[in-house]
RNA sequence: GCCGGAGUGGUGUAGCGGUCUGCACGUUGCUCUGAAAAAGCAAAGGUCCCAGUUCGACUCUGGGCUCCGGCA
């Protein structure tokens, strides 16, 4: 075993990023049993409860004793948010260095991702769905022209066709009284990103294998009985992949090999959107292997600490 | 073999004698400030073949080929 090189007032952290499938999970346990670590998922679904094989959630087994964060802390019937996960993901990744042990976020979820790692400083406005609901009414022309009289800046850069953002930007006007403060960046942890490389081709057979795996171990049963228990079939629909999927087959509006071939083109495509956003990141180290993963959280551990 | 119907991007379709033929899905690339598995943007790609009519044909006429339905 390594000895302990953290003190207990480190400030490393080590991120672990790639596409659906490409098994994160499985490296993440293997590094932190290695380097004294903790994991911490970066899954902007695996935070919900009861939504375990639909989101290819690890297993008490696979966890191999290895602690896990951030999974099952909110519940599905409401949305869960970044500004969210990325206030407990501080909290729990400072926590983790106290004990002078290695912090591993571990995840697909871009946004979520960049968060932690450059500490994006988010407006506190939470969401007013009422005035969401309201402004939903508007055409996108008639919310640009508001969002450009309240604020000319933040106008001058947004995407004048993308109602959602549209809405966020005057619903932050709207409540703070205030223009929004150009993007601030507050970068608290000395991080190094690794992501894990897949062939496009052998990625599309992961994907294949472990949606089949998933099915034949209950993947339905678990839709079925998360509307049981209240979640709305738009809900389930909204919450995207899996579950919009089975979502229409057990409505009947898909029949089971329809649903099969769209969901497996969908994850298909979502991994190509997750690899949009991480092949834009510099700072990420792909590889392929353990051993060269192994290879640079060693070396990322002995160097002196960069800040602090 | 006969009679009918149809052939338009990868797939399904819409339309018109004369602006680059429209749409949906798919494909490819991209954006991202409390929904991010979300939301949004952009690009590539087509008139079955041959002849005729016409100033001009994807559109009209004839032939060929292929497919579908009915009769044999």
């Amino acid at each position: 075993m390594l000895s302990m090189i953290l003190s207990k007032k480190h400030n490393k952290l080590l991120v672990i990023v790639g596409p659906n499938a490409s098994g994160k999970s499985d490296l993440a346990v293997k590094l932190a049993k290695k380097f004294n670590g903790e994991v911490l998922s970066a899954d902007s679904r695996q935070v919900y409860k009861g939504m375990n094989i639909g989101t290819g959630k690890i297993t008490k087994e696979e966890m191999q004793g290895i602690p896990h964060h951030l999974l099952d802390v909110a519940s599905p019937k409401r949305r869960f948010s970044v500004a969210q996960f990325q206030k407990k993901a501080i909290e729990t990744i400072k926590k983790i260095q106290k004990k002078g042990k290695l912090p591993i976020l571990c995840g697909g979820t871009g946004f979520y991702i960049q968060s932690v790692v450059d500490g994006i400083v988010i407006p506190k406005v939470k969401p007013d769905w009422a005035l969401r609901k309201k402004l939903e009414k508007k055409s996108c022309e008639q919310l640009y022209q508001k969002l450009k009289k309240l604020d000319p800046q933040r106008a001058k850069t947004i995407d004048k066709k993308n109602k959602r953002r549209l809405i966020r930007a005057i619903e932050i006007v709207l409540k703070t009284k205030k223009r929004i403060p150009p993007l601030k960046k507050k970068v608290m942890f000395d991080a190094l990103i690794i992501g894990i490389k897949r062939d496009k081709e052998e990625l599309k057979k992961r994907i294949r294998k472990r949606l089949l795996k998933r099915l034949k171990e209950g993947m339905i049963e678990e839709v079925k009985s998360l509307h049981k228990s209240g979640v709305s079939w738009k809900r389930l629909e909204e919450l995207g992949l899996e579950y919009r999927y089975i979502a229409f087959y057990l409505q009947g509006k898909l029949n089971y090999k329809e649903m099969v071939t769209q969901l497996q083109k969908a994850i298909e495509n979502y991994a190509k959107r997750q690899m949009t956003w991480f092949k834009k990141d510099k700072r990420i180290l792909w590889v392929t292997t353990y051993k060269e993963a192994e290879k640079l959280v060693k070396k990322f551990l002995e160097e002196k600490r960069a800040r602090q």
